[in-house]
RNA sequence: CGGGGCGUGGCGUAACGGCUAACGCACUUGGUUUGGGACCAAGGGACUCCGAGUUCGAAUCUCGGCGCCCCGACCA
């Protein structure tokens, strides 16, 4: 992508408003663009990040046989009057000119349970899970902290079925390795803790999973023998122990939850009648989990994690390019070649932001920092003389340089 | 939803109740620049959030509404 022809510009002041590190970055940054409290447009850059993580997310899914589904966002009232739900605060309704009533999606159990009920009668269909990326609504009280908790965000949501409990068990345990693959596919795994939560009615805990951040609104307490913590709202019940090694040192952190596990037993598969016939032709009540993660908190948790005084440091399996190059001056020579290289990185299938503008030297190094894609490449006049090309990592301030022949094999190396 | 703060070109700010609402960034045009947010010159862009009121006169005072941020409550 030619960087004058990119939509979004970075900035140097914020918005006075914004006062969480990540709105402010991801905004000075042209990533993203504030509609009004909590809902947000992902400019092109924002985009391409909110894409990788996704597809970061699929892929883990899929690791586990999660079927990937798309379900309404608009929902049916009377679904949500059979399981009681219908006027829980956090649901936002709609209204038509008739007065016809629907709920928009916060959560999709009253969706994807009658789905399942419809196509799943047997035991041999048996397990199974399906699951959705998509924009969820929450009418939040408060929004706050940039796109930490926004009414309208990202949301992966999935749903198993089970016919028995150890099923249930071995891939709620399952979802929970997949979810560490994400946090570590994304950066943020060494700051992340599986975080103990009530269960609910139906067992004795439920999961969080919780990023350490100050930009968190939770208080978790982190067991460090055994790298788990454990939520504010049991931590009494608890007795200010780890549920799993009784250790009482218990360390007490701010921090964000990145995603929960929960499972719902026959909570919504009793509410709307859902049975399966076993293998002696008798009916069973299905059981189910839920598994949530939301790709946009992730994005704004990475931003809050990974940051210097420059701007962003976008870890590299999610950032928005791998490369970011950039000319310096207005010699034709050397323009000329800064074009060769875009295209021969292009045709690597290396992702390329190419910073062609005619600016400065600083604005193009200051937006570079900003933007935080992981590899920078510098051309200009200077390195033209000795046959060469400046490379630097966003993570690194050390330079170094490479001939522009052995270039892009040198690129494929570090990305 | 309770408490606090703030609404002035796209963004950041200024302006005693009194001249044509000022400045910086960004933007347009021309020129000089090009290794860490360059410079010169000339431009364009505002019903001062909305609505009432007070006043000879309101960005400025009063009331109401709306919006945004922060703290709290809430957060399957």
């Amino acid at each position: 992508m030619k960087q004058s022809k990119l939509f979004g510009k970075t900035t140097k002041e914020i918005p006075k408003d914004e006062t969480s590190k990540n709105a402010q970055y991801l905004i000075r940054g042209g990533f993203v663009d504030k509609s009004m409290a909590g809902v947000y447009t992902y400019l092109p850059l924002g985009k391409r990040v909110l894409t990788k993580i996704e597809n970061i997310i699929r892929e883990e899914m899929d690791a586990i046989g999660g079927q990937e589904i798309l379900m309404p966002a608009l929902m049916k009232k009377e679904d949500w009057q059979t399981t009681g739900r219908w006027d829980i605060d956090v649901m936002m309704k709609v209204k038509t000119f008739f007065d016809k009533e629907y709920g928009l999606g916060w959560t999709h159990e009253e969706v994807v349970t009658p789905l399942a009920k419809k196509y799943a009668r047997s035991y041999k269909d048996f397990p199974f899970s399906l699951y959705q990326i998509q924009t969820k609504f929450r009418s939040e009280k408060r929004a706050k902290s940039g796109i930490l908790r926004g009414r309208e965000f990202s949301m992966k949501d999935l749903y198993s079925f089970h016919t028995n409990e150890e099923d249930l068990d071995k891939f709620y345990d399952q979802s929970k390795n997949a979810y560490f693959k994400i946090f570590d596919r994304v950066g943020i795994k060494e700051k992340t803790y599986l975080t103990f939560a009530s269960g609910g009615d139906f067992s004795k805990y439920s999961h969080e999973f919780q990023t350490l951040t100050s930009a968190g609104e939770d208080l978790i307490y982190i067991c460090d023998k055994c790298h788990i913590a454990v939520n504010q709202e049991i931590i009494e019940d608890l007795e200010n122990s780890c549920p799993e090694c009784g250790n009482k040192k218990l360390k007490e952190e701010k921090a964000i939850e990145t995603g929960n596990i929960f499972k719902l037993k026959t909570r919504f598969t009793e509410a709307f009648g859902f049975k399966f016939l076993d293998k002696n032709g008798k009916e069973n009540i299905p059981l189910m989990g839920c598994y949530g993660m939301g790709p946009s908190r992730l994005m704004g948790t990475v931003v809050e994690l990974s940051n210097d005084e420059g701007g962003i440091i976008w870890p590299k399996e999610i950032a928005p390019y791998q490369v970011h190059l950039i000319c310096l001056g207005d010699d034709e020579v050397v323009i000329k070649e800064a074009e060769k290289i875009y295209e021969s990185l292009q045709k690597e299938k290396i992702e390329v932001l190419y910073d062609d503008r005619n600016e400065s030297a600083g604005v193009k190094f200051k937006d570079s920092d900003l933007i935080g894609i992981p590899l920078r490449i510098v051309i200009s006049k200077r390195t033209m003389e000795n046959n060469s090309v400046e490379i630097k990592e966003r993570l690194s301030s050390d330079t170094e340089f490479t001939s522009l022949d052995g270039l892009v094999g040198f690129v494929k190396d570090r990305i």
